[in-house]
DNA sequence: TAACACGGTTCGGTGAATGAACTAACATGG
DNA sequence: CCATGTTAGTTCATTCACCGAACCGTGTTA
């Protein structure tokens, strides 16, 4: 997405995360990283992906702190992108939208499967209260400005609904 | 991203998802009808998003089961795009990609918190077993092959790797 | 010494995103 | 009755990103 154009002024970390893994192919690289590819002939192959639009989503994730990029042999010079902690953490979002996608759109049962070692039950993505130890369903959800809300100045009806807070699904406006 | 230039071959419900959701602005437009917004003028107003890409993505969306087109008066006819339960079902998507751009990209604290209504609790996507009742941590993951891959062809040493069961981020090859 | 493997970069062609202008249906105010 | 405004788009020229093919540099193997 990057230069100019970019979702600026959305006020939002949504948009925040979309501007580092939204851009096409991005979020497919970090699925193959959890999966544990880390050399850039591999992705290529899995992803059949253009050379040069892997090596630069391959850059970007470095430079966002989402992969690491790390010598493992010196003759002949090879690095591995390895994701970082911060890289772990997309593997929620990931998995969300994996199962969106096996629930709404696959047409031939379910392609892959996340089960618990431990035990060997089948993964969910839940949205968890842990005040409450509940699982919330979106009409339950409330949301509520917070402090990086405050150097927002847009005029708009929804920004300004926005500003207080509002029950999710609540017309705007 | 429509046409030719799809992610097909990819044997994976994440990329069958970011079909549909995962071109620019889509994302944004979800969370925005999430928060209650119905109407084009309103979407347009708050994304400050070219006439031309919201009326397309809107008609997406709408294709594909996520937005539902109703007419909410006749004179002058007027439509709104509310969200229909398969759209209410990207909640959890929305909410774990927010809460990593909160967590890693946000410099001011949190723009929007998200609370439970019933217990004022703040909400937290997680991982769960539903078997076991645990959150599920990324290394304690397997993935299984499920019937949907049965019609997977790809010889790349990835592809082949995934075709049994394999722990997350045990590296491949 | 030739062929090959890996990890890229460069380049021309194509399609998508962008902002500005235009359209069309209807409402409102004087 | 006419001018202006609102809403929801479409059209158009320009810019930009993606694409595949070709090329490059380093080091290894036959």
């Amino acid at each position: 997405m990057g230069l100019g154009k970019n979702y600026d002024g959305q006020s939002c970390a949504l948009a925040s995360a979309l501007e580092v893994i939204g851009e096409r192919w991005t979020l497919l690289v970090v699925r193959d990283a959890l999966y544990g590819v880390r050399r850039f002939g591999d992705f290529q192959a899995h992803l059949d992906i253009p050379k040069a639009v892997l090596s630069q989503r391959l850059a970007t994730l470095v430079e966002a702190g989402v992969l690491e990029r790390r010598r493992y042999q010196e003759t002949p010079p090879r690095d591995e992108y390895v994701l970082t902690p911060v890289g772990h953490e997309l593997w929620l979002p990931v998995l969300a939208l994996a199962q969106w996608g096996e629930r709404h759109l696959a047409t031939k049962g379910p392609h892959r499967l996340f089960h618990h070692v431990a035990c060997g039950g089948r993964l969910e993505p839940t949205s968890y209260c842990p005040t409450c130890g509940g699982i919330v369903k979106l009409e339950e959800v409330e949301m509520r400005p917070g402090p990086g809300l405050a150097a927002d100045t847009r005029q708009d009806q929804v920004s300004l609904a926005l500003r207080t807070p509002h029950r999710m699904l609540d017309p705007i406006p």
